[in-house]
DNA sequence: TGCTCCCAATGAATTGATTTTATAGAATGG
DNA sequence: CCATTCTATAAAATCAATTCATTGGGAGCA
């Protein structure tokens, strides 16, 4: 059984002629009548009674004809889907992102992309950077949002890398702190103050310790938190001061109750808010358009 | 899009290779993938993500999956309903008859028929029997049911005929009558009986008047009507005698509210019970159960 | 009855599509 | 880095479908 004899019996059935049916399909007669009988042989049943002159569907070409049509309307309709699908008004994206980015980067972008693409489905899957990398690699997300110790590589391996911007690294500080008048610190000024930073492990934790030693600053971690949030909220009430990415403190910068000091004299080269996919992922037009969103950001 | 197109897709997709789906489908690897390239440029949609070693569906992919596996199925099951159809399980049989055959002969014969087969659907449409011949030709029914004038012909144009047996013509009286001793009776028995009969016009009447002229009795038809019911309740209430089948009357005489007396000495040729059916029709499983139900009888 | 028209079926040749064989190219996993 | 394991591709072979030309059979009409 295949479609083309299905469209060529259904043909013939409405037209109640093997010739007028031949016509309407731009064939010939005698390759409408192979086709019914390839299809008769097959089922073993006899599809059209030949009259003589005319034809007549048989009990077998009555059954068949229902199925055949329900068939020939579903191939048209997953032709129409994959339209729509590939002119971007439908589909998917599924999207990794490093924790940090995706609290304070992601939630602006994809309430504005739902907007305006509301028949795309978002997810979104959070992790370690490492972690998020490695989801792009398995393809169970199209795009991955991490951030890369300095200057990302174009392309490594499969991994296609663009970066967004950088990923700054801001000393947080209380609106009434000595520092809070100054636009920005060293890191040397840092000696001294009470210091609140991420537990063990994070990359933000690492990195603060990096940049603390490579100044040869030995700054004294008063409280070790697990949150970012939490971080936020002990500056804001004076316990301490910390190293935070900048577009995590954005809004309370905007709404003064915390004050961010651009780090100057930092040793280690910047990081970046990088785009990663794979190169060899197709990129659908929904994917098209969220990188098109996030790179006019 | 074809069949085939949809039953490696579907095949790919289970198997997250092109090579094991070309092991399953017996088709070598090569194969497949033109298979799948063909689907892909049709569709102009990407279907599968080639990563490397592994293969993942796109979004696409995706969608047209969903499809692709309720078509298939379709597929099954419209030859499973055809099988079902040549086995004979359930089907349809458009029955045409003559108005008396419809009356007494088809009720035992399609009560029986239908218990033994009651996945079959029947349908039943009577009239004249040049009527019912007519819708034998046209296809609208599967077969008639008719009476003829003497042996059928075998065959005469597309038509095709069987007799069931002679379709008997009696004599019907009342228990109490005269003749009611008999079991046979001349035409020229019938001499001076007040005669029933049907309306002129009628198949019986004809019949019946053709009997009494060949014989040369001059019988007073004393009341015409237009239902053998009616004659019949007329004949046992001793209004008269009636020249009826003798299907028409099994029942009363079984009963002992009628008696039957066979004719002797009719010149004319045996009224025949005959199948009518189209030569180039095809006969359906269903149709060969019911024809051989008719000859068993 | 015979004639013509019209339709489907068939045979042979051709065209077209699919499959196989053999091989290349690419990425993964040790 | 090498061996392995995938998919892609090129060319030849096979298989299927289409066309052209013709046959056969019923229907309509004189």
């Amino acid at each position: 059984m295949e479609l083309r004899q299905l469209e060529a019996f259904v043909t013939v059935a409405r037209r109640t002629s093997f010739t007028r049916a031949a016509g309407e399909l731009h064939l010939t007669q005698p390759a409408v009548t192979r086709q019914i009988a390839a299809l008769e042989a097959e089922l073993g049943a006899l599809l059209f009674d030949r009259l003589g002159k005319s034809i007549q569907l048989t009990g077998a070409g009555e059954t068949l004809l229902g199925y055949a049509e329900h068939i020939l309307r579903l191939t048209d309709e997953a032709q129409d889907a994959l339209e729509e699908l590939a002119a971007g008004r439908v589909g998917r994206i599924a999207i990794g992102a490093a924790s940090t980015l995706a609290t304070y980067v992601l939630p602006p972008l994809l309430t504005q992309f739902r907007q305006e693409h509301p028949g795309i489905e978002l997810s979104l899957r959070t992790g370690l950077s490492a972690r998020v990398r490695e989801l792009v690699l398995s393809g169970v997300v199209d795009i991955g949002l991490v951030t890369t110790e300095g200057e990302p590589a174009e392309q490594e391996g499969v991994l296609v890398s663009e970066s967004l911007g950088v990923y700054e690294t801001v000393l947080a500080v209380p609106p009434g702190h000595k520092l809070a008048t100054q636009a920005t610190a060293t890191v040397t000024e840092l000696t001294g103050e009470p210091l609140l930073a991420m537990t063990a492990g994070t990359n933000l934790r690492t990195y603060a310790e990096h940049v603390l030693a490579d100044a040869g600053v030995a700054a004294s971690v008063t409280m070790e938190l697990d949150s970012v949030e939490a971080i936020k909220r002990m500056v804001e009430a004076g316990l301490g001061v910390s190293l935070l990415p900048r577009v995590a403190i954005a809004t309370e910068v905007a709404a003064g109750r915390l004050v961010a000091l651009t780090l100057t004299g930092i040793p280690l080269p910047e990081r970046h808010i990088v785009v990663l996919r794979r190169r060899d992922k197709h990129q659908t037009a929904p994917l098209l358009a969220f990188l098109q969103a996030t790179s006019n950001q």
